[in-house]
DNA sequence: GTATAATATGCAACACATTGCATATATATT
DNA sequence: AATATATATGCAATGTGTTGCATATTATAC
């Protein structure tokens, strides 16, 4: 095993040893998702989630694509979706967050 | 999934975003060592080595035993052992180190 | 092209972790 | 009891992450 393994390893526990990182994790867990979900799903303002999200993005963690005006995103490194589940068990169904109008939550499914 | 379960997850990956705890880890991985050993084997001194033991002993991640002079160290939390190989692998075989006079080094059957 | 909605970025203040070093404690040996 | 060895602790300097806020960007609708 070498130096910089440990090195690389701890960043990734870095990214994930924050709480609002993780819940945001958890969330896609559930299925992807636009930054507006996770403001209303966690009550942070948009600027806070966006940041958190870049955390997320710059590490390889999550991945993102553009519908309009939505950004949604999902994770993309299935080492991470493991490492969670062993910390937070397995995913919950997808929730729909009251008072969320995303394209997630807004449908005709979800109530 | 409540807010608090979210912060102590984060507090578990902090401890374990550290290059030189991981390789502690790994190494505590291949059986049980003692301060000196890892002084050695990371080439840091004492010092340094007991900071980061306490790091994770307070934590929880680790224990301690006492025989004679020497402070035993083990892995205590099954969880983590398995986050570590989720990351790390499988453990390899205890190591002797060179120039190690550890007590698990020092034996016959470690040359 | 102007307005509006969703998202991103830059930056400064603050909090927290890391590391090196001096020193303290505990146990064994003589 | 004095000495030597293994380990622990305290603290200060420095580095790095966090967070709030102002503002920039992008895309749609009118």
């Amino acid at each position: 095993m070498t130096e910089g393994t440990y090195r690389t390893v701890a960043q990734l526990f870095q990214i994930l040893s924050h709480p609002v990182r993780l819940r945001i994790l958890d969330e896609l867990r559930k299925g992807e998702a636009c930054v507006c979900h996770f403001q209303t799903a966690l009550n942070r303002p948009q600027a806070y989630v966006s940041q958190q999200l870049r955390v997320l993005r710059e590490a390889g963690v999550i991945d993102s694509y553009k519908d309009g005006l939505f950004v949604f995103y999902q994770i993309a490194d299935p080492q991470v979706e493991k490492l969670v589940a062993d910390v937070l068990g397995p995913a919950g169904p997808p929730v729909c967050v009251p008072g969320c109008g995303c394209p997630r939550c807004g449908g005709d499914d979800c109530r």
